[in-house]
DNA sequence: TCGTCAAGTTGAACACGTTCAAGATTGGGC
DNA sequence: GCCCAATCTTGAACGTGTTCAACTTGACGA
């Protein structure tokens, strides 16, 4: 979970407490700014300022601008996990447990909307650090896909064996998707986004009760074959 | 289809010749800069002094460095148009007619997969002119639907009538997320995408087909709603 | 006590997208 | 032929993210 942006010694360590005191600084700062006035507005300068260092010390500890938001996404994840939890441990059926985890993590998105928008091209970048698909973002997406595997295996849902193995990935991708339809939304409060969910969890829960059944079975097969290809 | 770029009169007729002279040299020097060298590193100094003007003069044409990105897609878009032509008067069969256009899609993206990828940052930003789904955009997105619809409307195949209206746009949306895989295809030739779109159209080939089947009926019922949900 | 060296810090300088006040060019009305 | 207003063109200047050579700090061994 260490960052490269945190130097490290010759053997790996972390570095020494004077300089993640002044990371941590840098870190509070420019969070607090980019909520208060957003991320463009929000200057290195200001940051710097603000935190009582030079600008250049900014750049010592992130490699970019944009590297002060991975810090956003693991808080994003750690807060989703959270949120998530007391469904996860009250409910038993599948479509409760997918809605439930959802509408978390929207929740914890919710407040940060005008924010994630503004640095969300910075994600969408294929060769970015930031894309959720990148490996740096490997650690965040695994524990992502996690809650997902967990949303079906706390469930009483009976699925297809072979789709079943790839349903964690496919819902974490799901989740992608709502999220993206989320930075898109401009409806007051992000209300859309939640009748996407509340329309598609029943229509997921249904195709996948529906994946077991005679006619079905081959696009299941189908499904699984295409997601197996694509993987290679 | 004329361009807010484009300076007008009062009565809103196109500029003199004069200026859309220099408009075109510039437009062509930065379409051959960012083919040579990539977006981000074309700068607007290096289009400028290649067209011979000045920086601001580019700036008189184009709002923005952006801006110059929006007759890439108009090409892109009437260069898919002629390659799908043979396709749709040759083929009859949904799922062919579907194939030929996604691959002609890609047949035509294809040279410029880098560039695509470097600028395609800012067409993923909700707020940006060149979102495939802002206002400044509808021109090309009513084409491309067009495109789907027309897919749709010569083929044979039988569809439920509710689903049949919403068809084409959902075709649309596919192809968006085809487009979106291909952005960050990075095996060779992108023959990843390929493989997409060879396995994702017979599936979608046979859940249309399925969507009259009466166990399915009330699934087609639960998305057509979502959709006309969603659409408000 | 002192020297040394990695860690941390500084701010001027650079490259870039963008703006804008000023000037040049053009075509039409007299 | 001349003037005027619209159109077009200019390049210096601004704000931004980022870099970097030089400086400071502090721990530690001799």
């Amino acid at each position: 979970m260490t960052d490269q942006t945190v130097p490290t010694t010759a053997a790996g360590e972390a570095a020494t407490v004077r300089g993640e005191q002044t990371r941590q600084l840098i870190l509070e700062t420019a969070m607090r700014l980019f909520r208060e006035r957003g991320y463009a507005r929000t200057t290195m300068r200001a940051i710097a300022t603000e935190a009582g260092v030079a600008v250049g010390n900014a750049y010592y500890y992130f490699q970019s601008k944009e590297h002060l938001i991975q810090e956003f996404y693991a808080r994003m994840q750690t807060e989703h996990r959270a949120a998530a939890r007391p469904v996860l441990e009250r409910e038993t059926d599948f479509a409760a447990r997918l809605a439930g985890v959802l509408h978390a993590g929207i929740d914890v998105l919710t407040p940060s909307h005008e924010f994630a928008a503004s640095f969300f091209k910075t994600a969408a970048e294929p060769t970015s650090p930031l894309s959720p698909f990148s490996p740096e973002s490997s650690g965040p997406r695994e524990a992502s896909i996690a809650l997902y595997a967990e949303v079906l295996s706390g469930s009483t849902a009976k699925v297809d064996p072979e789709l079943r193995r790839q349903l964690p990935e496919l819902l974490w991708l799901a989740y992608m998707g709502v999220v993206l339809f989320w930075v898109y939304d401009r409806s007051p409060g992000q209300a859309r986004t939640r009748q996407l969910i509340d329309g598609a969890v029943p229509l997921v829960d249904r195709l996948v009760a529906l994946s077991r059944l005679r006619v079905l079975r081959p696009v299941t097969q189908q499904v699984v074959n295409l997601i197996h290809t694509l993987r290679h």
